[in-house]
DNA sequence: CGTTTTTGGTAACCATGGTTACCGTATTAA
DNA sequence: TTAATACGGTAACCATGGTTACCAAAAACG
């Protein structure tokens, strides 16, 4: 790993068009995001491919912003194998749930799939009290508080789904909110059979065993992607 | 409902020091949470009993911290029941997801549990530039940040056990988890029998039934709250 | 245009875990 | 101390859904 602190600016220089498409720096133009990074003093480093860009138990180094190239974020369960959490690309963070939520060290490990350069910003630094605090570092803070939050939702969705014990209450749950989204009784699937099954963490011909019965039993009606709600009523009573 | 701006300064005067214990306000002395306040201007609103403190689908108001009484939390799922989310006391949060998340509407009621007095903290004001911007507004903004990431991964944590299928696979993980924090093969269980069924979303009988199997195989060794793990390894490959 | 791959429906078999019900032992309240 | 209640182990029965394997239709590809 080399860190490259001189040539931060040269580094922002480059990348500032692409970096205000990320989620963190949405709403700050170029300019002023040359500001924000003068108060933040990011450190960029570089990394070859499978070399370790955050360890798992050590030391929490701060939010990481993927430059360019892909890392993979891994975690050992407690069976003691390592399993893929996510693989973030150019733009994408990672460690943005744990920069402030207390925890001194990395719960997961980070590791370089492609080589790749990362940015990482110092938890303190992004609530820090910079003399002038610019409007773009308000900006940055409640970008920060909406992604966690966003997270946080998104969790608390999934987690909705995976409480709900029997199949038919997670096929009827996420029909009925597929349907409330699209506002008509005929829509399209916005996953695949695979998919759905997948985020439903059930068995993809489980799944579809159970959709063929409510579709014999007349609440629901579908070929392929499209689906139609036949029987409202029903199928509000299933989901549970 | 009656609305009493005219009487916040008091209201605080008299809250201010249990509001020091609430999580949102900790690290800030009585003092300094007068100058915050001063700054964020709160509302704050009484209600009686069974009135209705936020309604689902009305216009997002703000991030609600409960004074006196208590509020429940209510959510219609898709079959349209209301089901309890959280009941929360003095000095607990409500709603402090979707204050940065970019929704505009209350996704959740609030109904008073009991007659109460319920703070509402703008979310915009949170992250305003007050003239001053006191170190304590800092620290507000970190304790926010704090709270909104420490849920993400709580939910995260839940999570991680719904998805485990097998009834075995999520006792192991989560005695393993145990006995990680623990420090030793012997340790108290933190849940009753009907809490940690709750908590891993099985049946009660169900996971007593496994947990004697498990004795009976030699891999654990318990009575009541106390649990020993005799065979580690064995236990490690369960989780999964 | 034919071939390969992906997608999804179907069926048989069976393991897992929910349900209910009962009972003994702690724990708490009176 | 006794009564009431909470807690947890046990067993029988059975519904749900996982597994595997196969096939047909659709889509992607050469």
């Amino acid at each position: 790993m080399v860190t490259k602190n001189g040539d931060v600016k040269k580094m922002f220089r480059k990348w500032i068009n692409n970096l205000s498409e990320c989620e963190l720096f949405k709403k700050i133009t170029p300019e002023e995001l040359n500001l924000v990074f003068s108060c933040l003093k990011p450190k960029v480093s570089v990394y070859e491919k499978n070399e370790l860009v955050a360890v798992a138990g050590e030391k929490f180094t701060g939010t990481g912003i993927v430059m360019t190239g892909e890392v993979v974020v891994t975690k050992e369960n407690a069976a003691g194998n390592r399993v893929i959490m996510a693989v973030n690309g150019s733009g994408e963070m990672f460690g943005e749930m744990f920069a402030f939520s207390g925890e001194g060290v990395w719960p997961v490990s980070v590791v370089a799939r492609t080589a790749c350069t990362v940015m990482f910003l110092p938890a303190g630094k992004i609530i820090c009290n910079c003399e002038r605090l610019c409007a773009s570092h308000r900006q940055l803070i409640t970008n920060m508080l909406e992604i966690v939050s966003g997270k946080a939702l998104m969790l608390h969705r999934k987690l909705e789904y995976l409480t709900i014990k029997s199949l038919r209450g997670k096929i009827s749950t996420f029909l009925l909110e597929q349907y409330k989204r699209a506002g008509s009784a005929t829509f399209m699937m916005s996953m695949k059979r695979n998919e759905l099954a997948d985020f439903l963490n059930v068995s993809r011909p489980a799944l579809s065993r159970e959709m063929c019965r409510m579709r014999d039993e007349g609440v629901i009606e579908f070929h392929r992607e499209s689906i139609k709600i036949k029987e409202l009523d029903a199928l509000k009573s299933m989901a549970e």
